[in-house]
DNA sequence: TACATAGTTCGATCCTAACCGAACCATCTC
DNA sequence: GAGATGGTTCGGTTAGGATCGAACTATGTA
């Protein structure tokens, strides 16, 4: 008896307190993985999995799986538009403010990822290695495919980079990798290993204690800066 | 754990079928009356009560009491604009439209609103009067108190229509009633009760049997529109 | 005055959906 | 391989809220 599309299912989903506070935790338009959802929503991780279930089915989230992780982004910046109205509203009448955490910046700096780095340094290597076009990233189906150019081998095996391709081996040469801190890509797979362990080599740089936190001396980030980023 | 505004009360409340429903009824920004929004939700009174209490109490609509009758409209252009939002985020992913229903061209033209006209003639009148000031409207918590200026009287007077003002009374001598079809003030009242009963003595116009619809003659639209309106 | 209509309140029912524990699969680490 | 971690599936519990019948108040009509 009314017109118009079906805004029922929408405003429901987005009515729901744990559903909520995973889509404002994701209006920066960061990626988090489920799990960090479920810190944030406050429920456990089987909740969690079934509410974003519910997001990507609408269309308000997507998710980009990562070897065991996931990460949820909104789907679309109307999304977070929409959001943006609704908090417009929500003002008006009534409006409860929470309270942003703390954070390490040592670990937004720079850390390993599993075995390659992370952080600001890690996405600063990856966006100039494609500036070089060292990498090239082409887009299949859903996932991102990073390649290293010939170029690329020829500049790494210059510096005196080795890498160890293992035959038989499933693990990809290059991988893109969703950085947590900056959330955008940073540098994977055998090459992004070699590369950390070419930083550990020369000691520019070593892993802090019980973290993982990567800690590059002066000279170390200078020379690092100065052959693969400037 | 997250920062903004809560939105959660406000989208669970449009993410009912009920409620959306009477939300996007009223996205024209015409009143409805409770009655009304029970059929265009198709639940009981009782519930629709229920239902509107929230929406009030959130401040997504506000009511005016008339009589008998309560009319219902958005609060405000930014919860039509947020309704908007959600719709065409509902269209992205999967919408579901609905029929308009048919309607009744005469007596949106005029018609009797109790004793006094109604439908675009009405709401014409009442513009019209206040124009020329031989009405004066003031507010007065939450109720709009509409009176007869003594420049009104004088032309009523001259005219020859007589109010016919009991002793004892309640009833106002004037009074703006929300019109159901163009949705905006008509006079009401003992004037305009006395009105619409000129009307009829001078054959302007004659009542329809078994329904509302008040036609008038040509001719007595014009000398209406000449005397009261132009 | 009696009656009709608009809307509310109360109480009870009933269904959906959020939630968690436990067990599970998949991926990475050692 | 064993162990750890990220995420899903299944089953059962529980709470919130949408709904209606019945009884009520308030306003207007005859």
């Amino acid at each position: 008896m009314y017109d118009g599309p079906n805004i029922v299912p929408i405003a429901a989903l987005i009515g729901d307190q744990a559903r909520a506070a995973m889509l404002t935790a994701l209006m920066s338009g960061e990626a988090r993985t489920a799990t960090e959802l479920a810190a944030v929503a406050n429920i456990t991780k089987q909740t969690t999995s079934a509410h974003l279930s519910k997001l990507v089915d609408a269309g308000l989230v997507v998710v980009a799986s990562q070897g065991r992780h996931k990460y949820f982004q909104l789907a679309d910046d109307d999304i977070a538009q929409l959001l943006e109205s609704l908090m417009g509203v929500a003002e008006k009448t009534g409006a409860v403010r929470f309270r942003p955490g703390p954070n390490d910046p040592e670990l937004r700096a720079a850390r390993v990822c599993y075995d390659h780095l992370a952080g600001e340094l890690g996405v600063a290597l990856y966006d100039s290695f494609s500036k070089k076009q060292w990498i090239k990233t082409s887009k299949q189906a859903d996932d991102l495919k990073v390649e290293l150019t010939t170029a690329g081998k020829k500049q790494l095996d210059e510096i005196g980079i080795v890498l160890a391709v293992k035959k038989n081996s499933r693990r990809p040469i290059c991988r893109a990798c969703l950085d947590w801190s900056v959330r955008r890509h940073h540098l994977a797979g055998v090459t992004g290993a070699a590369l950390l362990n070419h930083c550990y080599e020369k000691k520019w740089a070593k892993r802090l204690d019980d973290s993982r936190v990567v800690q590059f001396t002066q000279r170390g980030e200078s020379a690092f800066r100065k052959l693969f980023i400037d």
